[in-house]
RNA sequence: UUGGCUGUAGCUCAACGGCAGAGCGUCGCACUGUGGAUGCGAAGACGACGAGUUCGAUUCUCGCCAGCCGACCCA
C-alpha cells in the first residue's frame, strides 16, 4: 500500500477545515477591501532568479526548487521555484506593469506560498498568506493604514490581546553603529538581539560573544537594551490614568531613549522620526492602541528598508503576521525605484490560535444541506429528483439520498447523523395527492404540504429556526 | 540542522516476551412510511516500515519513516 498522507508539511483540508478557512479569508478580504485594496493573483511558480537573493541567506535555502524538465533533468539544475512569499511576486508585477498600474497601487493577495522548512506547530511547508501592500508612496500614512487594516482584521475575528510591535531598520542600524558594532556584524548582532525576550540579557550577551560581537560594542549594546527593559517597567507603574497611558508613556520614553542613544546618527534619527509619525497617524485608527515600539524587533527578511512590524499574541511563540517597508525591492526588477510597504497575515497561525481558543462561530460547522430528499422506490426516483430540482430552484441546499433500496428509516438516520435539518418524503400517499411530507429533524414535527409550496415552507421554517 | 517523547481498529487509548482489548464511531437486527434513546449482534489491526536478539517479538535492540514537544528559524 502506498502511503496516503499528504506530503510532509502539506495538509488536506476536510470540509470543516475549509469552512473555517473560508470564514477567516472572508473577514480578511472584507477588511482589506474596505481599505481600498484590490485583489491580485500571481502564479505559484516563479523563475528561480526572481526569488533568489531577495530573502537573505536563510530564505534562499528554504526555497522549493523545481528541476529543469526534459533532457536537462539529469543535471539536477533548477530553473523554476515555488514562490516563497507574496511580496517579491508583487514587486515583480509592479516592475513589469509599471505605468499601467495606478500611481499608488494598493493590492491584497491571499494565496499559498511554499517554504522547505521543518514543519512545527503553526508552521507548514505550504501555507496561505494574506498580504496587503501599497506601492508608490513614502508616506508613513501607508504604514499607519496597513497597521490599522491588520488590526481591524484581528479585532473582527475576535482577537482582543494582540500587540503590533514596531521598529525600524534604520534605527536598528543606527543603534548598532552607535554601539560600535562593525557593519559586517550587524546581521549577527540582530539575530542575537531578536531573542532578547526569550533568552534574556545574559543569553544575548553570550550569543553576541559567540557571534564575534564582543567587548565594548556588545556591552554598550546590552546596556542600551537593559535601559529599554527599564523603560518598560517604568511605564507599567504609570498605568493609573486613562487606558493607553501606559503604552503611550512607554512609546514616548522609548523614542526619547533612541534619540539620545543615536546622537548624531543621521539615518537613525530619520528612522526615529518615521516611527514617531507612524505612532501619531495610528492614533487616529484602530491600531493606535495596539502599537508598541520594540527596538529589538529585527525580522528575517533582508529586503526591508524602513519601518518593520510584527503582530504577536501571548499564546503563540511565533507571530500572526509581519511586514514592513521595502523601498528598493521593485528596483531590483527594474530601473525604476518604487517605494513600497506591506504586511502579511499568516492564515494558518490565525486558525491555529482561533481553533484552540474556540473563537469560531458555532454555526460554521453547519450541515451540508438544508433538506434531504428521500428515495421511495425504483419507480419514484424521478419524482424525487424533480422535487429536489424544484427545491434547489427555490434557493435551498438539497441532498438527494442516492440509493433506492434503503429503507426510509435508514435515510432518516443518514440525515440525522449528517445534521441535515429537514427530510422530505414523497411516498405513494403524498404523490397521489401532489404533496410532500416535511419533517423537522430537530423538533420532530412533520407536516404535509403541496409539492409546489414545499420550497417556500422550508425556507420559512429554516428562517424561523434562526440559528442555521 | 539539533535534543526529548510517541507510533496498536476509522478515532481516543489499554494490556502483555507466548490467543490483541475497551470506549466512541461504522454496519446489521429489534423497528418491512420515520432519525436521535435503549438492547442485542457484526465487521474492522500484516501491531508505521525494515532488520536483529529469541524456541517464540506488538513487547527487547538497531535502523528508517512519520507525528508531537523544545532549540534554531519563521507566517
Amino acid at each position: 500500500m502506498e502511503k496516503t498522507q499528504p506530503a510532509r508539511g502539506m495538509r488536506d483540508f476536510l470540509p470543516a477545515d475549509v469552512r473555517r478557512r473560508e470564514y477567516v479569508i472572508g473577514v480578511v478580504r472584507g477588511v482589506y477591501e474596505r481599505y481600498g485594496f484590490e485583489p491580485l493573483e500571481t502564479p505559484a511558480v516563479e523563475n528561480i532568479e526572481t526569488l533568489t537573493g531577495k530573502y537573505g541567506e536563510e530564505g534562499n535555502q528554504l526555497i522549493f526548487k523545481i528541476l529543469k524538465r526534459g533532457e536537462h533533468e539529469r543535471t539536477g539544475a533548477a530553473d523554476l521555484a515555488l514562490r516563497y512569499d507574496l511580496t517579491v511576486p508583487l514587486a515583480r508585477v509592479v516592475a513589469e506593469y509599471g505605468e499601467r498600474l495606478p500611481k499608488f497601487f494598493k493590492r491584497y493577495q491571499i494565496q499559498p506560498v511554499w517554504r522547505a522548512d521543518r514543519p512545527a506547530r503553526g508552521r507548514f511547508r505550504e501555507f496561505y498568506q494574506c498580504d496587503l501592500d501599497a506601492t508608490g508612496s513614502r508616506s508613513m500614512i501607508v504604514e499607519a493604514e496597513i497597521c490599522a487594516a491588520a488590526s481591524d482584521v484581528l479585532a473582527q475575528l475576535g482577537f482582543t490581546n494582540f500587540t503590533i510591535r514596531l521598529n525600524h531598520r534604520q534605527v536598528l542600524a543606527g543603534v548598532l553603529d552607535a554601539a560600535g558594532v562593525a557593519p559586517e556584524l550587524h546581521g549577527d548582532a540582530l539575530i542575537a538581539l531578536d531573542k532578547l525576550d526569550k533568552i534574556g540579557a545574559e543569553g544575548v550577551a553570550r550569543e553576541l560573544i559567540e557571534r564575534g560581537v564582543a567587548g565594548a560594542a556588545g556591552a554598550k549594546l546590552l546596556r542600551f537594551f537593559e535601559g529599554v527593559a527599564g523603560i518598560e517597567k517604568a511605564a507599567e507603574s504609570v498605568d493609573v490614568g486613562a487606558p493607553g497611558t501606559e503604552r503611550e508613556a512607554f512609546n514616548a520614553a522609548m523614542l526619547g531613549r533612541l534619540v539620545e542613544f543615536l546622537g548624531e546618527h543621521e539615518a537613525g534619527a530619520r528612522g526615529v522620526d518615521e516611527l514617531r509619525q507612524i505612532l501619531q497617524f495610528a492614533e487616529a485608527t484602530g491600531a493606535g492602541a495596539r502599537i508598541k515600539i520594540d527596538p529589538s524587533l529585527a525580522r528575517g527578511l533582508s529586503y526591508y528598508t524602513g519601518a518593520i512590524m510584527e503582530i504577536s499574541v501571548p499564546d503563540l511563540a511565533g507571530s500572526l503576521g509581519g511586514g514592513g517597508r521595502y523601498d528598493h525591492l521593485v528596483g531590483m526588477f527594474s530601473k525604476q525605484e518604487v517605494p513600497a510597504c506591506g504586511f502579511s497575515l499568516g492564515l494558518e497561525r490565525i486558525i491555529v490560535v482561533m481553533t484552540e481558543r474556540e473563537m469560531f462561530p458555532a454555526d460554521l460547522v453547519s450541515a451540508a444541506a438544508d433538506v434531504l430528499v428521500t428515495i421511495w422506490d425504483e419507480s419514484s426516483a424521478g419524482d424525487a429528483l424533480a422535487l429536489a430540482r424544484e427545491l434547489r430552484a427555490g434557493g435551498l441546499r438539497v441532498d438527494v439520498y442516492p440509493e433506492r433500496g434503503d429503507k426510509v428509516g435508514k435515510q432518516f438516520k443518514y440525515a440525522s447523523t449528517r445534521g441535515v435539518p429537514f427530510v422530505a418524503v414523497a411516498g405513494p400517499d403524498e404523490r397521489a395527492r401532489g404533496e410532500v411530507s416535511l419533517k423537522d429533524m430537530r423538533s420532530g414535527e412533520q407536516q404535509t404540504v403541496r409539492s409546489a409550496a414545499a420550497a417556500e415552507t422550508l425556507k420559512t421554517l429554516l428562517k424561523g429556526n434562526g440559528d442555521g
